[in-house]
DNA sequence: CTGAAAGCGCTTACAG
DNA sequence: CTGAAAGCGCTTACAG
């Protein structure tokens, strides 16, 4: 059967793809994409030099000769190899992110952010991990960072207040700024969201719908958002003149096996709460499962509601009242922090940044039950 | 007030922290980092070709000259710097990962698995993002990957289906491996899971339960995997004897809003289904959303099952009967094969390889109402 | 099996 | 304001 096996031999031939089809062969590809900084000099009549100060925005170079340069790298479209740059030069217009654990669903924001801000100043970013519960945590960081040529790395929580993190990166001489640090204030620059804002302004949410007994899912202490957040609850409560009840103020672990536990413990009480404010998400959702488990409806018979606006939140039923924490934005000025230092190279001292979070009002929570709502979240 | 004035001298000098306490200056932090293949030459006592030789794992090379060479790159902690090597030779030991939609949960993972591969051959993972909705994305591909100085990309869906970014990492010579792919399988190599086995025997599952109306939320036709789930479930069903009702095939877009559409038509049907299987886990959160806003519970009157194990799958409750998609596995191996292409500069063909789903039974699957279940799920 | 030389594509002092 | 030279730390042909 001739025809037969001309068929399967074609299909052969179409199961053995070209990689990618990168272009016809590995050397051209490599000649073909070779546009050097000396092209560009030679098209623009001018030295080498010179187009490296125009290309890196140094000043005194004549207007005349910088339009010609321009041009030339332009019709050129010459790209300057990063590897070529950071070999001669103290920068490596790379900056690392260091992940934690992949199943917080807020990561992708913030390494989005970083990016954006790497994309506008010519940077890259670095992917990182490491596994902090290794034995051989010090030797793991000094060989992983030492490796590393980087102009900085983004910290993010828990990874910002490891002690072990923070000494080899010193000793690595690598720059880091962190994300939403729990202390150790002077360490580092930081970029951080108004937690205890945003805190006391959704306790005045559930205020203003009319609870009284407001039960607080607080996160670690040793994580210092955690801490700003129940800070915000409770001057938020001082200020309406409503006593906290502290059995009603559980500390959590932002995970949601401890909502859940939390809310097991608040919903059994023989004087629960109306609303339970957890301070992240996770925790919401385990609080509003219990909520469920034990034939409590939300918001009906229990208000709930989160923080951090995980995407999550507008996915369950009923959806998240929560803070939306400016996560994208945090990373971004991280990042940009970084970037501006190695560019300046010496520069200014560190700075604190804090931005700014975004009260959002979905399906979770409403008036306690049996009450009329009072006239408005915001009265006084 | 002496002593007051001193201590407030003293918390600003706290205040202006160093910057992450790099080494004294930054002229110092890079004389001390830099031991370089000389210097392990010299130590050695051979050429810096030698040094070259044994740690690229290059054959000919006499062993008692290696143990020389391997001790004295112990002794002095000798790194290659990334960016030598990749401007001297013709790989980058860097591979890229394009980021997709950062509110899909799996990426962590992905890039996880991806780092897992990297670290075990000595690559790095750079993270890029494209904004493939903008007007000039050819432009804006061209633009990015021809700076890219990298040993190839790694495309999660949807991006491995857009034909724009294909053409482009064509174009700029870089290589690339796809997850998951819709088709085009010739284009590149892949990397895939056995989502139709997994289908099918969460299918069984459902049947083995007692489930005989049960409805399938697909994916967008144009997503393989979302096309290789619906194959299972039919096959499954016919392999039973089980008739498919073609009203209770719907398709979703893999959100959680379509999920949320596809329920309210598959629910308020007349002769409604027990079971809801749904092709990824936000669908499936959509489901239950709407079967408790319509007063059916989970369960008990309706059984519901996603796709991917999601992290949140086990947060909602009821906790979501899923399928345990590989994602850090496939990630891994796709970065392998790019190393190792990169390693070998030419090699065998790309593969398409496929590795297996688990199923996960959770809380959201009972046998229907008013049902006793059959002897077991897996009755032929 | 081993080494001396050249070169990768940029930026940095250093002169003018 | 501009340029010629040296050099970053490796790997690649090329010899022996």
């Amino acid at each position: 059967m001739p025809g037969a096996i001309g068929h399967a031999k074609t299909r052969v031939e179409e199961l053995r793809p070209a990689w990618g089809r990168a272009s016809p062969s590995r050397e051209q590809a490599s000649v073909v994409s070779s546009v050097t900084i000396i092209h560009v000099a030679q098209r623009a009549a001018v030295s080498v030099k010179t187009v490296s100060r125009v290309l890196n925005g140094e000043p005194y170079v004549r207007e005349e000769l910088r339009q010609r340069v321009l041009e030339a790298a332009k019709a050129l479209r010459f790209r300057p190899r990063p590897s070529a740059r950071s070999m001669a030069g103290p920068r490596s217009y790379v900056i690392a992110y260091l992940m934690t654990d992949p199943s917080v669903p807020y990561t992708g924001q913030s390494q989005l952010g970083a990016l954006t801000a790497c994309r506008r100043a010519g940077y890259h970013l670095l992917v990182e991990s490491v596994d902090t519960s290794a034995d051989d945590l010090a030797a793991e960081l000094e060989s992983l960072f030492t490796t590393l040529d980087v102009d900085g790395m983004l910290l993010t929580p828990p990874h910002g207040d490891n002690p072990a993190i923070l000494d080899a990166l010193d000793q690595a001489g690598i720059r880091y700024v962190r994300i939403a640090p729990g202390g150790d204030l002077d360490r580092s620059a930081t970029v951080d969201a108004d937690d205890r804002l945003a805190a006391h302004a959704m306790t005045s949410h559930l205020l203003g719908l009319g609870h009284r007994r407001i039960a607080f899912v607080a996160g670690p202490a040793a994580h210092g958002a955690s801490r700003r957040r129940l800070d915000g609850f409770r001057q938020a409560m001082a200020d309406r003149g409503v006593a906290v009840d502290e059995a009603l103020v559980r500390e959590g672990a932002f995970t949601f096996p401890s909502g859940l536990e939390a809310a097991n413990q608040l919903l059994t009480l023989a004087d629960r709460p109306t609303a339970v404010f957890a301070s992240n998400d996770v925790m919401a959702l385990g609080v509003i499962a219990t909520a469920q488990r034990l034939g409590l409806a939300v918001p009906r018979d229990l208000s709930v509601a989160g923080f951090d606006d995980a995407p999550i939140a507008a996915m369950v039923w009923p959806s998240l009242t929560t803070v939306r924490h400016p996560i994208a934005e945090m990373a971004a000025a991280a990042a940009d922090l970084l970037i501006a230092r190695a560019a300046r190279d010496a520069g200014p001292s560190p700075s604190h940044s804090s931005m700014h979070c975004e009260l959002i009002i979905r399906e979770s929570t409403a008036p306690p039950p049996g009450a009329r709502p009072s006239p408005g979240p915001d009265r006084p």
